[in-house]
DNA sequence: ACCAGTTGTGTCACCGTTGACAGAACTTGC
DNA sequence: GCAAGTTCTGTCAACGGTGACACAACTGGT
């Protein structure tokens, strides 16, 4: 499901939904559109939208989806003698400067934290976080493959450790911080700090 | 959804659709069993049964939500002025010894394990550990609520990094491990003495 | 035994999601 | 341009899950 298109008119199905979509969202919400309508306006069937969607809420966390293959990217480019929570940050704060990127990615959030539940977001996030955990994981075990059910763990802790610290800072700067790159910048500095300095109380 | 039930009537219900749905799982197999099916076996509608289960599956978790009550309260019992990790091993180690609840424990382990995607038992599992994150969180928050972001934080991190390791060496036990409750003690001391002793790589 | 208020259930209508099959549209090689 | 094979779409049927409303069953107090 969610494959990337590979005719003409599959592409142009997916991105006459995509606009469909974002259109209801935005003008009659998210949870008052369905997806027979979107499909409708679209000019195919509902069981096309799910060829194309894995769900109806997947629209809007496209760019999360892209951040991780972005971040998979970064990650594989830095040395590999690098020290691993160093490469994660030179990863995280690396992010790219694609100006209409950015700018998609704002609205995108926007439209997710006016129209969904804080309990959708954060269960997603939470499939976001294992992603991420996984990419870690891969990262730290490719040269050899763990066999032991002992080296899985080690390689498992550490990489669950720093996907947890890091998006305890997401949340946490979703809930309580000013909403500015800098503030997000920040709270993952100090989360990723208290876990290499400061052995749990 | 969910809730304890009330009356008599209620519980008798709940009982029955239990003991249909867990013949149907064990005969034919959870995703060939319809809620309809149960729902006609305990002699209700399947609206009823989403009065009392919030999902299908759900009834094949009940011990993992029982295990969560339980930590909160073991957690809770701890001396206020014990070191964290020091109050989650106990908790953990002093699983309550009941041979009935165990029997059904591991019966439901079983039925999980042969029955359902490994991808459904994984994601299961990390509601539950976020939930466990949070009973860490509000513990470790008791005497004085955070107010800022930063301490917010500060608590987010050390909770979630302590519910990572834990569940890290849960997964690792389902997949790697030989399934006895010796050797999840051992991962788990593993998992939790790395976050303890040594900075992530 | 009656009444009032709460809780449990049935009914209905709807939405989200998926599998299976068949047919249309496209691509490739000639 | 045609044929063969692949990809995309429509159709159909089914299941999982939920909100709203009405009614039955139970609760407590008198």
């Amino acid at each position: 499901m969610a494959r990337e298109p590979q005719t003409v008119r599959s592409t142009r199905t997916r991105a006459a939904l995509r606009r469909a979509a974002l259109s209801r969202f935005m003008t009659q919400g998210v949870e008052a559109t369905s997806v027979e309508q979107i499909a409708a306006d679209a000019g195919v069937t509902v069981r096309t939208f799910y060829r194309h969607f894995a769900t109806k809420h997947d629209l809007l966390f496209a760019d999360y989806d892209a951040g991780l293959h972005w971040f998979r990217a970064a990650l594989a480019s830095r040395p590999a003698d690098e020290p691993l929570v160093q490469s994660v940050q030179a990863a995280i704060f690396a992010f790219p400067q694609d100006v209409d990127a950015i700018a998609q990615m704002t609205q995108m959030a926007a439209l997710r934290v006016e129209q969904l539940d804080h309990d959708r977001i954060v269960r997603h996030l939470r499939g976001v976080e294992a992603d991420f955990a996984r990419a870690l994981s891969d990262h730290l075990t490719r040269r050899e493959p763990p066999v032991t059910a002992d080296e899985h763990l080690a390689a498992a802790v550490t990489a669950r450790t720093l996907a947890a610290a890091t998006f305890a800072a997401m949340e946490t700067w979703m809930v309580h911080g000013e909403r500015t790159m800098a503030e997000l910048s920040r709270l993952c500095q100090l989360a990723l700090d208290q876990l290499r300095h400061e052995a749990p109380v």
